[in-house]
DNA sequence: CATAGATTTCAGATAGTTCTGAAGAAAGTA
DNA sequence: TACTTTCTTCAGAACTATCTGAAATCTATG
């Protein structure tokens, strides 16, 4: 085989990946097959991914179907072919915002309802208090106020990044630098 | 007692944090501590931590530990006193940095390690290839630099944003609004 | 250097997640 | 309708991550 070094490129890349899915709050195979489609030229059926990864049937269409929810995949027909097949997002800069907007709805949105919560629980009471007990609402509300800041800056260098790879880096990177004076 | 919403709103503020844990690929023990920490005025020591939120000693001092390897908290000393306290870093901002920087080292840097591999795989071979091989090999390199592109504007804009906020959050939050349309 | 208090470590227990395999549903075809 | 192929679902199995509790280690002090 000549080719036994792209063939190995390929694998070290899909391990890797699924090695990372960890860390972002995703499951291996999910991972890995999103990499296995990213790959692949060709839109492959559930039978490609069981032979290709060695996973169930149960698995492959369960990890699919989560895949089409993200948006990261999709789902491809051939007519006269009964069998359902699948193309990966190949635009990795679309992949980007789609992945950004998950974990944000994932990750920062309850954050910031919970603090919302928080905050309104105070206030329902803080005018009613004396002495340590102000001051330690006081504390709380200063506390709550900079998390829920820390969320909306998190927002922005989000949409920021999204906009960043449409745009090319560069007017993003020089109004940054301008801010940081 | 007067002062029950504020309690509650600190439980829930814990609770929340520590739910969000999973997708950040952190336990639900260390965001709880976290959080703990960060809400808490004065420094507590490990018995602190096991009482207020029931966990075992082991778990408390593993998951203290790595809260200071990751840098959001840091050791006190009292003096006159054997015990170890523990502080949050207060500061949002720097939180933030502290969050991406290891974030970046975790998630993103072992991709980066792991594309350059895959991308002289293939350069040690792809001179070699012709017809369908080469086309493939070609289609691979193609991929694989797009995400390393991806990882690179990623690096770019993150060493941005942590120069810009040597500020202070605030007006890099409106900036970042404002940019972010 | 012996002791008591504090912290760390780690083997085993527990809780939580993901996978498997087979049954059943759905959809196309004769 | 009966049959075939494909897809989905889900109970139980397998695996992984995290916690517990106690023993070992460390550290300050008389």
């Amino acid at each position: 085989m000549e080719e036994q070094h792209v063939e190995a490129s390929r694998l070290l890349f899909i391990r890797r990946w699924g090695e990372m899915a960890a860390s972002w709050g995703i499951s291996r195979t999910m991972a890995e097959i999103h990499a296995l489609l990213y790959l692949t030229a060709e839109p492959l059926c559930t039978d490609d991914v069981m032979e290709q990864l060695s996973v169930s049937r149960g698995s492959a269409s369960t990890n699919l179907r989560e895949l089409v929810n993200w948006g990261l995949i999709h789902r491809v027909h051939r007519r006269g072919d009964r069998k359902e097949y699948f193309e990966a997002e190949k635009d990795v800069w679309q992949m980007f915002e789609t992945i950004v907007r998950e974990r944000r709805r994932r990750e920062v949105q309850p954050i910031v309802e919970t603090i919302e919560r928080c905050q309104s629980m105070i206030d329902d009471e803080t005018s009613g208090l004396r002495g340590q007990a102000r001051i330690d609402a006081d504390a709380y509300r200063k506390r709550f106020t900079d998390i829920l800041e820390f969320c909306e800056t998190m927002n922005s260098l989000f949409n920021l990044m999204t906009k960043a790879g449409r745009g090319g880096l560069s007017p993003v990177a020089k109004a940054l630098a301008r801010l940081a004076g």
